[in-house]
DNA sequence: GATGAATGAGGTTTCATTCAT
DNA sequence: GATGAATGAAACCTCATTCAT
């Protein structure tokens, strides 16, 4: 990890600090340290504190996810070959392995935080995230418009909501791992039955049913 | 509002600050202000403070929930028709107004603090969280395995990997709503879609379906 | 000291401070100490910080001078008098004993900084220096005018310069007199000497001379 | 700006800064911008930092004065033409434009400073400037005894207490201008009455009159 | 029960200063 | 000479918490 740039050690550093402590209880001298940083140089990279890291974490995420998908779907073109490669390359980034799931928390968990930015400074920081966001939802949405158009997958609603259903239950699925990888809490599923599930949900639920 | 014992006025007044600001930047200070309440007064209610009274909030809305859930189901046996009548009850305890919008924001986003409770003088508050939400769970994990054992609900999936698909998804259509109305950012669907699309939900992912 | 209110204890405190080590080198932590105080009350009483009790010292004595000039000069109508009483009591307020004149002191070299506040926040406290000062203004600029309309004072200047001779020759006497008191290098006059050359300057420069 | 050389252009920069921000809240990063320089090169040029540059304009400007002084006192023994052409110079190198007037404020404002230095490392920039200032003083206070002793100056009051006169109005004047021009309010006077009023403030007040 | 001035631990943040390049 | 990323000491500042009233 020492052979990264010392912005993304940062931001790496951060996403573990936030996941084991919540935000709430982040410091950025921990960070620091985790990063193996100067606390000063935090401030070089992300001059409005915490919460550019937090937000920046985020950002990344997007950015990342969006063009390897951009990659991905290039040679789909079946409607529910590409839901499912989407899911799939969902769970890569945020199930692969417990790092990753730290990132999941994180993502999950601060997401509402995104809405309650009202420092001027930060608002191009906040722009990236929502137009990385709405590239994101918009692929959704149109793989889901397109499954409509073409009679695959069921018209009678609208694709919007259908999209914040395949959100919420992959998020918390997902959720669930979490816990059960740092708490011994068992939630009583484990990996296979997440994709199993979410094979079941994208074929039952969005897809028209004869 | 001002009718209210102090202690609900500091419960309220928690709600909308913490949803307002997230528990990171919420202050005792700003919610005895809006309890209309000194701040003294908080720690004679709350001893062990802030996290004290996220953690009421949350204890006060299972219980009203859990106590709400068992006089409507005891008379309903139909798995669907208690799996729709749950989701209505929720639906009514966090949607039917904006003041209640702000109480789902604040569940959701602090529902993941739970598990990072160390304080020994909280376990007991804790408990009651968990011996709630487990009671929760239950009461979905029962109607999921009762239909799957009556052959009304796909058998196929563990009852705890659909009750996170239908928790999930419902989280995340109502925190669309919740966007829309403290922000006007619109996710392109309203409460009747939410109804709408649970309904949908329950119909096609949880039944079985011939 | 320790009879006055705790905010009026910052302020001497921070008098003393600012006095021996310039606002640049002064410290929150030691004006705490030295008002025997902790610092975090003192920005309950001054929310902006360092710079708000600079401008509140200010305002303080501004208030207390005017006021009592008000009360002085009610009594007086000959300019020469007038004039003569103005200059005795900011003599009274400022160089009376060696705390007065860290106050005269600090009001001296940090009157500058006036003009460079831009937080918004501020505004207010500046503004009410602003007011108190052309109030103070205003009482010179009066008694010259009167006098040069009795035909007493030199007629041939503006009232407004021939105010900021006063000012500053009164100004540069006095930091002469603190230099001496705080270090010890003797500028060549003494207490005597201020008083001489003030009266001497009002006779014969603000007078006409037949 | 860009042909001087660059030890030059940080003193400009420094001036400018310390102007507009005051010496407290000057840093070294925006003089450095401000001097297209890089940071680190401040310290090459003056190694003990911030108040080591603040101590340096000062320098220049004394030294600057005095030479010029003296040549231009050289040919003048009159005693009135003297100090008529000292406060001749004195206006010149400070108001003749508004960066003159940015370099007044700083030599106004940073004036106090000097009896601060505790650091023995630059002891030796401190005893230049006492020494230009001594020489500076000393001009003065000579120009004002030979006029006593030949019966042209007031002799009733000490030379050191009239030069601190003739400099406090001089810099009050000057001050007065600074905040015209760099802020809108108006003072009352302009640079015309600067130079009537310290004229005759020569002739009544450090003249004997017969 | 109720208040709010007062405390001070502990976080955030800044920025003078260094040093490898 | 010149750079600017990096450091870390030392300041600022907040706010949960207490307690005399």
């Amino acid at each position: 990890m020492n052979d990264l740039s010392k912005e993304n050690r940062i931001l790496d550093a951060a996403t573990l600090e936030i996941a084991e402590n919540g935000y709430a209880n982040a410091t950025m001298a921990r960070i620091a340290k985790r990063a193996n940083v100067s606390s000063g140089l935090i401030y070089f990279y992300f001059p409005k504190g915490k919460l550019q890291v937090l937000l920046s974490i985020t950002v990344r995420f997007w950015k990342i996810l969006n063009e390897r998908l951009e990659n991905q779907l290039a040679s789909i073109s079946d409607p529910v070959a590409r839901i499912t490669e989407l899911a799939r390359l969902a769970e890569f980034m945020l199930v692969r392995d417990n790092n990753r799931l730290y990132l999941a928390k994180v993502l999950i968990e601060e997401l509402p935080r995104l809405f309650m930015i009202s420092d001027d400074e930060l608002k191009d920081t906040r722009m990236e995230i929502t137009v990385e966001n709405r590239k994101f939802i918009n692929t959704i949405d149109t793989i889901i418009r397109d499954g409509q158009n073409q009679g695959v997958f069921d018209g009678s609603l609208k694709p919007s909501a259908m999209r914040q259903v395949l959100y919420g239950a992959t998020e918390m699925l997902l959720y669930g791992l979490f816990i059960k990888a740092s708490r011994n809490e068992d939630l009583g599923y484990g990996k296979a039955d997440v994709k199993k599930t979410l094979d079941s949900l994208i074929r039952k639920f969005l897809c028209k049913n004869p």
